[in-house]
DNA sequence: AGAGTATCGGAACGATAGTCCCAATAGTAG
DNA sequence: CTACTATTGGGACTATCGTTCCGATACTCT
């Protein structure tokens, strides 16, 4: 039995969420095809029949990575909503900068994100994750706005995996004008 | 030597366009990480040796597949794009409808584009390919339109991506308030 | 017709994958 | 302290993968 009455980390707990962060890591660098057991168990340092016991398969390691790291994805994009709402004229120019780094220094985990989407689309067990911080994002605006906003949310997925593909990330200056015209009110 | 001056087709040049047909299926079916020489020769119904022989290596044949892949693609866009801008008000119901047509018959077809995508973002030789459509369009617009027509772009890619994740595919009549407001000068 | 070359297709080789087995260890409840 | 269970870690088994080898076949050019 894992779970303890008060509450504390039982004792495999701390290995568990090492082997997810190596295989996130391995994911970043290699994508989805590079996530082997013996893979993500060189990253992690650990021995490679750790990773198949702490998950039964191989599918639900990559599942519970993924799901991990939706849940840090909807925080960013959160803060980018919020940041967009609130500052008025501002937004703009966050949002860009947030869209710039996620093409710039985490890089690498914008594509792990897309990953997720893509493999969602396969197995539908994954969409709940995947979908969720469009579900959080959603629910937090006036009902009245929720095309606009849905159109918003569709424009950053847009330019992330289109800036994926571009060959050196664009800036935030680069992304200004587009996002000030995703913006504005129709 | 397989280039013949009278520009027939060379005796291989059949059994090469049906393996990467057959690649095409199974990454609809199966997703690129479904992708073997035996299943794509298996899926062709010609011996394994068949993809070995044509394509040096599995990447080669994964390439191929996906350029011819995103011919396709860029065509699809073209008249997407050719609908909404001559059409005038009628634009949105045409981009409403090949859009819930993506997402419904063509699934596999998008999911597929949409892994060239990532493909290309962590493979430099894709991006020329999976850009192309981009490319074609964009230089297809009046210059002083370009932003609005990114952000255009954008939101095409957008909803197709996050079309893909849902548990039933977005009818063409839940399309059109987006698409329009997608489409609405500003 | 015959030589030469492109193509085909069966078999197999080495590497690597997922998963299982089992002995050793450590922390915990009684 | 002792029994018990969770965890660790080394090794191995089996399946499948990419790729190569090589003999058979078919097409083309002279």
């Amino acid at each position: 039995m894992r779970q303890r009455v008060d509450g504390r980390k039982v004792r495999g707990e701390k290995r568990r969420t090492e082997i997810i962060e190596a295989t996130l890591r391995v994911i970043e660098r290699d994508g989805v095809a590079g996530v082997t057991h013996r893979t993500v168990a060189k990253e992690a340092g650990v021995p490679t029949t750790s990773t198949t016991y702490h998950f039964a398969t191989l599918d639900d390691l990559l599942i519970a990575t993924l799901i991990d790291c939706a849940r840090d994805m909807a925080t960013e994009v959160y803060w980018m909503i919020d940041r967009a709402r609130s500052r008025g004229s501002r937004g703009a120019e966050e949002v860009a900068n947030l869209l710039a780094e996620a093409l710039g220094p985490r890089r690498g985990r914008t594509m792990a994100e897309y990953e997720l989407y893509l493999l969602a689309a396969r197995r539908p067990e994954l969409r709940p994750a995947a979908r969720r911080w469009l579900d959080v994002l959603t629910s937090m605006v006036r009902h009245d706005d929720e095309v606009a906003f849905r159109v918003f949310l569709a424009g950053i997925d847009g330019l992330l995996i289109q800036g994926l593909i571009d060959d050196e990330p664009p800036t935030a200056e680069e992304l200004r004008p587009v996002v000030d015209y995703l913006l504005k009110p129709r």
